[in-house]
DNA sequence: TGAGAACGTTGACATCGTCAACATTGCTGA
DNA sequence: TCAGCAATGTTGACGATGTCAACGTTCTCA
């Protein structure tokens, strides 16, 4: 790869078209994404892309699959700190979470939604998309074995705090709720909420 | 209009495109829609559907429109309903709703995402977006008031609570929910969890 | 009954995804 | 070093799509 100005190759196309798809899903959604509107604006021809990608599927599942990748870090770094009090791993955990949806957009609407990505078989985002659901179930059990949050199928107590969050991420993203609303309030609350109801009762 | 089998005009044409546009994105998703197919699958030809539609856009805002009119309807039946004791007609909202979305994931999708409408200005859309909401901000009020749920700003505990039913529901539709799971069981364990989250402490 | 409104059809064009054929560059082994 | 192959990019072409314009058909009502 060069490092000058020779402009047939590009250098490194393929992360560029990885980051430019996301950029444009962030700006405007999926539909507005097009194989060769991602070359115009990188400046190569229209089928460039598909050196790197076989079709414009496998670019939205590499988004994805990248996006997975990031979202796994954020919350890995939560796992690594201290514990803290009470439940308030999990607490950061879902504002993390979030958080994550608001900054990425583009990567979140791929990785949770089957607009864009409609292979029926992709083992490999489903793979690493139940790990880390399978990580909150985990997380959830310990929490039961401590006594700290009621005692109920813990998939199902999963699912509903993975609902709170995501509902909360979807609407945001979306552009559901009012532009004046304290956002940051608004997060802290629906985790202040769900934790009150999962908490071991009195 | 006539009712003999006159293959010229189609009778209903309008209602029609609608229903086939919502069936053709519960199978296949907005992508999967097309001006052409739907008058394909409707016996006319490919732009006969601009007769009665300005352009794609405008008959998803339709869709959705419609969409919005039979939840309010469905919304409208659980509140003209017994009160019930305690919170039983929030967690019969939340139930509704989800289960709305659960028989309507086209419309749904259509109506709280901006993926396939993407014109900026869409008043009546808003409007009636807005009206389910603010319902559900006084249903909020009206049970502060009489203290069985905590006193907080009741916009937020109302986007709270809003999140998590459109969270479930969002991940059922989107098939992220393994199917071996009691949806059933998630419905009522949600709004349940929701209903604990948001009562007034002891 | 006849004329305009309402409704439907075909032709045409730009854009899109994608494949095939071809051009250019980078790298590697003799 | 350099020939040749692999990697990377480009252009041409095709079928599908959204949509407009021009035109045909049917309905309705004065």
């Amino acid at each position: 790869m060069s490092l000058d100005g020779s402009a047939y190759h590009h250098g490194d196309l393929r992360t560029a078209l990885l980051a430019e798809a996301a950029a444009m899903i962030d700006e405007g959604g999926t539909s507005s994404v097009t194989m060769r509107a991602i070359g115009r604006r990188l400046g190569v021809s229209r089928s460039a892309p598909y050196r790197h990608f076989a079709d414009k599927s496998a670019l939205m599942v590499a988004v994805a699959t990248a996006g997975f990748g990031h979202l796994r870090d954020r919350l890995e770094a939560v796992g690594a700190g201290a514990p803290g009090a009470g439940m308030e791993r999990l607490r950061q955990f879902g504002e993390v979470y979030v958080r994550f949806a608001l900054e990425n957009p583009g990567h979140y609407r791929l990785m949770y939604g089957k607009e864009a990505i409609s292979r029926e078989d992709l083992p490999e985002l489903r793979e690493v998309a139940n790990g880390l659901f399978d990580e909150l179930v985990r997380v959830v059990q310990s929490y039961q074995r401590s006594g700290t949050i009621k005692r109920q199928d813990p998939q199902l107590q999963a699912y509903v705090a993975w609902g709170a969050v995501h509902g909360l991420a979807s609407l945001l993203i979306e552009g559901q709720i009012l532009t004046d609303v304290d956002v940051d309030g608004l997060i802290r609350q629906t985790t202040s909420t769900l934790l009150d109801g999962i908490r071991a009762g009195r």
